[in-house]
DNA sequence: GGATGTGAAGTAGTTCACAGCC
DNA sequence: GGCTGTGAACTACTTCACATCC
């Protein structure tokens, strides 16, 4: 496991969340040659309210300019900074269905220090074969060295195939099977869940009309007040 | 849009993110022939603490026996009549990349009520092939009657594809895109995004680390806290 | 002036602990 | 006896409101 950073507070978990968003729209400016933003306008663009913008960035020290708002470059070095953008690691995939494919061919996926290092499965029509530069291996062959692990296999293998990766060293996964997992401390794991995602907005559409027509769903630590806010914010300019 | 259900009472968004998970393990318990399920069990096979079981399931009326459990064909009744599951509803494909193409083809996806009813592009050489039985249509062309839309288009033309389908009738979206959209009220986005994903994993890899060897994330509301006990419960007993 | 950073207040969600019921 | 359902306590996060500083 690679050594912890000294001495960075721990952020909270919806702050960590947003931090990416910010980074994105900092990186967007600062292309653009815009030199400063304020917690208002990175608000809007984030989709959350100006105060949780200065709390979220009052984290990582204190690095505004009262008056004229955050410097888009310092912005974007002090969150790749915490989130530790100037690490690499290595990523492995196992399971190279549909998804598992459509993921290492995607541009959104693998950024900011992440590096394919190697695809698995079980399949031995599957296996051999080239996905993004590199030859599916057997899952029942050695793991390659690597920090996190994408499982898209199917459920039912969830846990048989994430206990064989601990074994091999992986600490961190990101599961895409509709299945939830144990782990034994020290590990992570995040779930991708398609069919949940698409439940919790049914539900929304089916109950969440109030008096004003109904709420913004949050995802990435934006909620749904803050969000609505924003929104209707938006729409009065218009 | 559908007429809301009558007086149910407003269920918390962790509880609503959690219901479909006890539901796919009460359809698990009951396929295999088993007829009630406590708390304790439920918890554990979803990563959450036996109370927050019983005050998400308490949420949905009491219907659980004192000493034994939950009758675990009520317990799916009532999340599929919690969650809406008796109504079918469309979605609409909106970029047939690769993922879009890996997302229709998955069986994961379109699940418990979900219809896929069109998919659409806007690059000539993908309009009319065709995806999981249906053509591509061009996306400037009338959308299909739906109640959400997937976006899987380049995060560029997220908010004015989305602005679009909004014309068209669409109040709910299911962003796949890394970009934020905004939305008038009344509408609700959910937003998948692999990369951050990955990016909170990272910085609980680089920083998690406490005494006892870090912590487990959250995500469909399973808590950091609330997960790592039920794991080290489980791992206690091996 | 105009924006940050932050105590204090407010709100939401989780956990404790136990009364109530099967 | 055992497990649910829930008031009360606690914890986490957001929002308000304003002192502070460029």
């Amino acid at each position: 496991m690679a050594n912890p950073r000294p001495n960075k507070r721990q952020l909270s978990e919806p702050t960590i969340s947003r931090l990416p968003v910010y980074q994105r729209i900092a990186e967007s400016w600062e292309s653009r040659g815009r030199v400063a933003i304020d917690s208002s306008q990175l608000g809007e663009l984030a989709g959350v309210t100006p105060t949780t913008v200065r709390r979220d960035l009052a984290a990582l020290g204190s690095f505004g300019l009262r008056g004229s708002g955050y410097d888009v470059s310092t912005l974007r070095e002090r969150i790749a900074d915490a989130l530790g953008h100037d690490r690499e690691y290595g990523v492995v995939v196992v399971g190279i269905g549909n998804l598992g494919r459509a993921l290492v061919n995607s541009s959104n996926f693998l950024t900011r220090g992440a590096n394919l290092v190697g695809v698995y499965d079980k399949d031995p029509s599957v296996i051999g074969t080239e996905v993004a530069g590199l030859l599916v291996q057997d899952l029942a062959s050695p793991i390659v060295s690597a920090t996190v692990a994408v499982l898209c296999v199917p459920p039912a293998e969830a846990q048989a195939v994430a206990d064989r990766l601990v074994e091999q060293g992986i600490r961190a996964f990101l599961n895409f099977a509709p299945q939830v997992i144990a782990l034994p401390p020290g590990c992570a794991v995040h779930y991708v869940d398609f069919s949940i995602e698409l439940q919790i907005l049914m539900y929304h559409v089916n109950n969440g009309t109030g008096p004003l027509g109904g709420g913004v769903l949050h995802s990435l630590g934006i909620t749904a007040n803050s969000a609505r806010r924003n929104i209707q914010r938006n729409f009065e300019k218009s």
